[in-house]
DNA sequence: CCAGACGTTGTT
DNA sequence: GTCTGG
DNA sequence: CCAGACGTTGTT
DNA sequence: GTCTGG
């Protein structure tokens, strides 16, 4: 479900915004279209410099655990289900100690319709709809990371990739699907990211469906639906359509 | 997530 | 149907 | 013990 | 690496 989203908020706002301390990027280009292997920004306590500084970083989106032969697994390891990622193999070294923030101006889900078709026959339209903040913060979707390194090539460089953390649905997503990305408040953010928490019920029961009074959505242009489609435009509101509209 | 491909050989 | 690419 | 997987989603 | 299935 939780496939694409948009990243377009500069590096220099998200580090206001997540109190980061070090900005470890540069030149990185705004998506109103991120897809799974894309290079993402996000926010992570290092843990290998001294007071675990709040960094902000790229990675690639799908999750490549440390002893994956190859960069293939990760094209499976985008969504982490909240329920059971303690106990995932592919997940839980991450979740106990290299947890994330992956800020998301927004995310997108697919609404599928019945339209009428060639010869009396129904075509299934995918109906993308643009979910974000009310007020336009960015969000912070809960996320988890790993570092791995080429096994094959010595001269390597090490490779740090991530997944998102999905919940169940609430109120105002329930009708287009039953899952969602987990948002963390702002509260949420030094526990989740600190990777000395070792208290695994608390951080779980941070993993759950985020407010609908925080959300608003609306449907968007299916040029969203082809991952190289890219642009302001794809978070454009779609007009109203009538019954008998195009 | 959706869209689009889904294959092998030998040759340059 | 299932996998890969974006 | 070894071998093989390691994930989620939606849709009919 | 670690878990599951056989």
């Amino acid at each position: 479900m939780c496939g694409r989203f948009v990243a377009v908020s500069s590096p220099q706002l998200l580090a206001e915004h997540f109190a980061v301390d070090e900005i470890r990027v540069e030149g990185h280009a705004a998506s109103w279209n991120v897809a799974p292997r894309a290079d993402v920004l996000v926010v992570v306590a290092d843990p290998r410099t001294e007071g675990t500084p709040r960094v902000l970083e790229p990675m690639r989106w799908g999750l490549v655990p440390g002893w994956a032969k190859d960069l293939g697994i990760g094209d499976r390891l985008i969504n982490a289900r909240a329920e059971t990622v303690a106990q995932k193999p592919a997940y839980e070294r991450s979740f106990r100690g290299r947890r994330c923030i992956v800020p998301a101006d927004g995310f997108y889900e697919w609404r599928t319709e019945r339209e009428p078709g060639v010869g009396g026959r129904t075509r299934a339209v995918k109906q993308p709809v643009f979910i974000h903040d009310r007020g336009g913060e960015p969000l912070a979707l809960a996320g988890l990371w790993a570092t791995w390194r080429d096994p094959e090539d010595p001269d390597a460089p090490w490779i740090h990739s991530c997944a998102i953390v999905t919940t169940r649905a609430n109120a105002l997503l329930a009708s287009l699907h039953d899952r969602m990305p987990v948002v963390l408040p702002d509260a949420a953010w030094d526990v989740w990211l600190d990777p000395a928490t070792d208290d695994l019920a608390r951080l779980q029961g941070l993993l759950v469906p985020a407010p609908e009074t925080q959300l608003e959505l609306w449907d968007v242009s299916t040029r969203v639906n082809k991952a190289d489609h890219d642009g302001p435009d794809l978070v454009d509101r779609l007009p109203a359509r009538t019954l008998f509209g195009t």
